[in-house]
DNA sequence: CTTAAATTAGGAACTATTCCTAATTTTGTT
DNA sequence: AACAAAATTAGGAATAGTTCCTAATTTAAG
């Protein structure tokens, strides 16, 4: 747990901190706050670190940069297809669903329970109405 | 329909050709051999249109470049978390899950029906067996 | 035909991320 | 505590993927 270096302590605590899937310049700049000698790549490395020890989620965005999430409670993301918003919602993967994965893909694949599911956010909605008319 | 240029017709043949979920680069490389006056930025540049008049999907990976789909039956796909592989797979998902980010969402975001999965695929998971050893 | 609008090729610019190197910090051993 | 080995750092250069810019060309409309 804790024979982490103390940049990577301060990195992994604003993640568990912020609630908003911040990108890895949101962390940088957090960091900054409380070190304000760490190095952009000092952040990029532990964070790739913390996925690798599936510490923290990464979630890749349909535009811009990709954005992180500390794993505590499961749950699941709906994303913006336009702007890449994220929202959490609670909800069990269904057994039939898995199974029924499991059938078509057996021997190539393994969930790893976390569910994507992308949509159009209000916001970006009533943006193209405008345009479309 | 057809009042599309030529090479963005060329392009978006080679995607519905193609079943791989392919790169933009993967796509340029092909419409290439079909019209070796072809530029990059025409390719990426239709690539966009295509995916904003809703003919093809773009899928964001967890690592490497974004890929391509053409949408014809609808489909979901599983992701490999380490390596990006995507796997095709066919089910309509769950009203029980719709309504469930429905009620927990609703006012924010309306979904698009489109399905991604994480997973870790065989061949990635044991290289992992390997190191972990 | 002529003019306007859209699209192109080609390359420069940009954004996000990884890689490199020498210096520093941490760990383990005695 | 003193030392060597291993891990990690800061800082910046390099890379990958994509978008943007411009002048030239193509297509569409009157």
């Amino acid at each position: 747990m804790s024979n982490y270096s103390k940049q990577r302590e301060s990195i992994l605590n604003i993640i568990k901190k912020l609630k908003t899937h911040p990108t890895a310049e949101e962390i940088y700049m957090k960091v900054k706050q409380i070190d304000e000698r760490i190095s952009r790549s000092t952040v990029y490395r532990n964070i790739n670190i913390l996925v690798e020890n599936a510490e923290i989620n990464k979630i890749s965005m349909p535009v811009g940069p990709d954005r992180y999430d500390y794993i505590d409670n499961k749950h699941n993301h709906v994303i913006c297809e336009k702007c890449g918003k994220v929202f959490d919602f609670y909800y069990e993967v269904p057994k039939t669903l898995k199974n029924e994965i499991q059938r078509q893909l057996s021997g190539k694949i393994s969930l790893t329970e976390s569910l994507e599911i992308n949509g159009i956010c209000y916001e970006c909605k009533s943006k193209k109405e405008k345009w479309e008319v």
